[in-house]
DNA sequence: CAAATCGTTTCATAATACGAAACGTTGTTT
DNA sequence: AAACAACGTTTCGTATTATGAAACGATTTG
């Protein structure tokens, strides 16, 4: 192992692939199994856990498997970047999912992927279910492309270069120049529209949020399957979408 | 430093040590005041949050400070314990939230502590705001009170050998007679009020939420200023609170 | 009842975390 | 403008600690 920048301390970086490999895969493991997965000696990973689990951030369930532990919930809870965001856009995403029964979700562009900063779901059984704090691609999204849409050229011309426009359907768009003609028809519409662009059955309709100085802070998503989602309702879904955010615009004015 | 029951990894629990602290003051610190604070060298504290820094547990903020970093966010969005119990109580909440207007919580108890899963907050300026994923005595509050009421005998005798009854207020019950004797005018009424016992001007109405073999999972607490709570109130918000709960009821009959 | 698998412990050795001191910047005081 | 103080950061030799193969005891499986 050569020599890093700074000397990170490897332990602590061990730790946390550990945890690292709940978000990816199940969410109970044995030693054995996630020492394999980790790629770590059965031992090493043992220690770890017991350290972890001496500090409530792993436990173990009533299988004696280990589990992310109530220490993390309460760490997680605690981080103060888009805090008052996740707070505002609550109680009017709530109102938007009763009313159009269809998941809905908040989010804003970090490290040019689509952040999920709250949700709420379709009180339908067949519902899309994604996880809060979860990221996902944004040029196939139509919440990653609204928040594209309404970001600066320099930042647009950025996720261009930074970012490979893979396939995930037949609709995705792969192409920078069509991407870019899609985010200029978003800004003059208002709303973006995912057509099965990331997986097929899935449609989803975004809208910006704005601060007073017209700047865009996060955006919101309606999802819904197929063959639910029918264009005519597509205005009214709008309308109500709207409703909620100028709900949430009128309480992150200052945001920036 | 003595030989430990079992070697845990140092280095992870220093880390963790350093996350702590956000929890306990304030949610930026430099690498010098988070090192006294924390009782560590500098540079090692340094070298943990570079390391930290690295994995996104860490960030810095525009000021260079150091702030808790979205993979915690993430992270702790995965825990899976009590997660349905968390989601399921969700809308029901900010329903009796904007009927009320007053801050509303949902907990369990957890090491003979109150842990809040969720809360939606009052609409109005002054309003109670507590952190999710947080803890709180049980003894003095309505909502501890309630879970404790409809715990098994076990478990309320457990409780009394292992938590000493403080005073919070004049008000709060300090003997263990008194606290018993409360626990079970508790369970005949049903609800559970909390008159300033944790806090001067705060008042509290809680009630259990039980599955389907009337065991207690969780419970639900309306707190609110005492020049706002009044008396005549009691009923309708009851009734409002109930309503709640049932709806909760009925999504986590299985949960034990 | 033997074999396999599990979480856990042991122990000598190699790896790395450690802190005092120094460094380069930045903002403040004189 | 010079001196000072406080900050985050880097260096380097040393001492602490993390490491993994093997062994262990307990369950589970064939």
């Amino acid at each position: 192992m050569s020599r890093k920048n700074k000397d990170l301390n490897l332990s602590v970086i061990k730790a946390f692939k550990l945890l690292d490999v709940y978000l990816n895969d199940k969410q109970e493991w044995g030693v054995r199994e996630l020492a394999k997965k980790a790629g770590y000696n059965k031992t090493t990973t043992y220690r770890l856990l017991s350290t972890l689990e001496s500090l409530d951030i792993i436990q173990k369930n009533d299988d004696d498997k280990y589990i992310l532990g109530l220490k993390l919930f309460e760490l997680g809870n605690s981080v103060s970047v888009h805090k008052s965001l996740r707070h505002y856009a609550r109680e009017p995403l709530e109102l938007i999912a009763k009313d159009i029964t269809e998941t809905v979700h908040f989010g804003v562009l970090s490290n040019n992927r689509v952040l999920y900063l709250n949700k709420a779901e379709s009180p339908l059984g067949l519902k899309v279910s994604t996880q809060i704090g979860s990221y996902q691609k944004a040029y196939c999204t139509a919440i990653g492309k609204v928040l594209l849409a309404f970001s600066s050229e320099e930042q647009i011309s950025e996720y261009l270069k930074q970012v490979k426009l893979e396939a995930c359907t037949l609709n995705t768009i792969t192409g920078s120049g069509a991407l870019l003609e899609e985010l200029g028809s978003i800004r003059e519409k208002g709303y973006a529209l995912d057509m099965e662009e990331l997986e097929l059955g899935l449609i989803c309709i975004a809208i910006p949020v704005f601060n007073k100085n017209k700047k865009i802070v996060a955006a919101i998503s309606v999802s819904g399957p197929s063959s639910r989602f029918k264009f005519e309702n597509i205005q009214s879904y709008l309308a109500i979408i709207r409703k909620g955010a100028q709900k949430i615009e009128k309480r992150v004015r200052d945001y920036s």
